[in-house]
DNA sequence: ACGAATTACTAATGCGTTTTACTAAAAGTT
DNA sequence: AACTTTTAGTAAAACGCATTAGTAATTCGT
């Protein structure tokens, strides 16, 4: 027979205070223009303390116009994609800044063709404020979607360069591939097999990378051989295909760059199941430095990528676009670095 | 001078109908209740169509009331605990039905202690219509919150089993555990030592399965023998110091059953380094089947997990608690399977 | 000491939907 | 033919907040 105490409301809270709704927003919202007392300020907070007053986001979304969330977009051709550390760190990065800065993260996939709309349902339905968007395969789609919302100056991010309009935070790749292929050839390496991603034409982050190291190569004075060039797809499977394919050459390499390091332990198994030896037969080195590079037979010497702090500066470039601010710079690229372990076999000669 | 074409709402999707709001509503939404014929739904679906329509969400949710965001939220003790594809698989698995179903996720990460309020504000703050939990390590305020809220009849699943009365769609992990001791013990191996995760009052889960490990040993008449128990935190580097420490022990363990993969390649470099080789002089066993296992030196015999199913089935319990229907179950479970590889040693003897 | 500026608020409107209650016309029923 | 029911809609009231324009009281400048 009681009555329900019903949902705290703004209204409830003014009632409470004996001040208008109009003061509990400017209080709880901390309107610097509004002056509010001291005294009024306290007996608002002291009154929406005592309702447990939690404000309808729905209802702030829809009368400010604007949201609180923002979403990560992962464009991806398939789920097995997901093999490594990458986005959790990119998630953690994110959130640190989300949180500090009062907003929410919406994740959302977007796989091959299918969800091609997500972008422009979640900016016009308001759901999000901004958006930082990873490419791990970029389809023209996506990025055409994406282009054209960052070209009307809606908040978005990108954690790869894939336009110059598009602000983003990335990660120096290519200098890291050109630390790693560098520091083979330094070892003496003249044949250096190199197991890319996904055929040039459909992924242009490939294509530059594999550009590098055949610069590097050239600039050593060692020719490119496109036969000690094979295609794999992110995950160790089709690393340990594309290091059986290369065993199969007349004249093996006597090392090998893949460009991860899931992949590189693909290509190790491979060669071992071969019966050769890494680094003694054959050396090498991966990419990304995931937590298991160091722990593995033998350890990995790749490239170190910092994630949390890419996914970091990505939010944090965002949340100023979204309130206003201009960041410092368009684009913004970290820096990698080289870890040298035992598979390239630096540490034999020492 | 060109009038801006002002922002399609609800409002001139009927205008240019001709019909009134109500109806755009009733069409949009699918109200089976309302009779609208086909002509109607069809004109109607037009205007939305030509004026490129896209309902706002946020003054959707105000009026219905219902939003249709649900929440991942992770509770984890540390930034570090994020090692493995448990969260890309789970977070896949979610998005697969979420899409289907027509709903978003908003991923939330509580650590220790910070972010406690995050249950109450994501379903008072009406941003969420459920959530699905997933707790690494469960802290006391924590598990207490997610068990009221389930009580008050909120839609919330756990990844975990952590109440009665908490909806759970769980991995049979004692089950697993079972499974891969036993399979040390079938091998001929007495002594079989055990990293397990934070010491046990810490960690309930842990302490489960070091009981399973232990009651397995005892039913194979082998005694109990904590020397040879170690403890870690998840992730390869406590693997590895936790070995390093089981190695100085008088009497070797010549088996090793690490709770998760990542501390077991941990354990598997000690060993090496330590001069010693898997499976031959200690066989290695580990749990979750992370993709890598496979390829590895030597690959490492594990314990499957069906993470992307966990993570969809844990969904579709969620979605079906919101939109009232009960669930078949309260409690779903699903099983494991043995993997085996050649770090147990399985092999040697074939 | 008198108008101007500042301080500390408030009333009322609007945000874009959903939903309830209502209605007019058509179809069924006996 | 006179009701009742069904069909196909509509008008108007929420939903809970932010925000704009305004006001009365106080302080300031000279």
């Amino acid at each position: 027979m009681k009555n329900k105490p019903r949902k705290a409301t703004s209204k409830r809270v003014a009632e409470l205070a004996g001040v208008s709704q109009t003061t509990v927003s400017f209080v709880l919202n901390n309107v610097e223009s509004a002056n509010i007392s001291e005294e009024t300020r306290r007996r608002v907070l002291e009154a929406a303390r005592k309702l447990d007053y939690v404000p309808d986001m729905a209802a702030r979304s829809l009368a400010s116009g604007r949201s609180t969330n923002i979403a990560l977009v992962i464009a991806q051709p398939h789920p097995q994609v997901f093999v490594d550390e990458f986005i959790p760190n990119i998630l953690t990065g994110i959130h640190q800044v989300t949180r500090a800065r009062g907003f929410r993260i919406l994740v959302e996939l977007v796989e091959d063709g299918t969800n091609a709309d997500v972008y422009t349902s979640l900016f016009r339905g308001k759901e999000i404020a901004g958006m930082v968007v990873q490419f791990n395969v970029p389809s023209d789609n996506d990025v055409n979607q994406v282009v054209n919302y960052a070209m009307e100056g809606l908040p978005i991010v990108s954690l790869s360069d894939v336009h110059p309009e598009v602000h983003s935070a990335s990660i120096n790749k290519l200098g890291g591939v050109r630390q790693v292929v560098k520091h083979l050839v330094k070892l003496g390496h003249r044949r250096i097999g190199c197991i890319s991603y996904a055929p040039a034409k459909t992924n242009p982050h490939a294509d530059d990378r594999l550009h590098v190291y055949r610069r590097v190569l050239e600039t050593a004075g060692i020719e490119y051989d496109s036969s000690l060039v094979r295609y794999g797809a992110f995950d160790p499977e089709t690393g340990y295909e594309a290091m059986q394919s290369l065993l199969k050459e007349a004249s093996l390499p006597t090392a090998l760059y893949a460009m991860n390091d899931v992949m590189a332990f693909g290509a190790i198994t491979a060669i071992q199941e071969h019966g050769l030896t890494v680094p003694h037969d054959i050396a090498v080195v991966g990419f990304d430095d995931i937590r298991l590079a160091r722990y593995t037979t033998p350890p990995l010497t790749t490239v170190y990528e910092p994630d949390v702090d890419h996914g970091r500066i990505a939010a944090e470039m965002l949340i100023d676009l979204i309130q206003g601010k201009t960041p410092a710079q368009k684009h913004i690229q970290l820096a990698t670095r080289l870890v040298i372990r035992q598979s390239c076999g630096a540490y034999l000669r020492a």
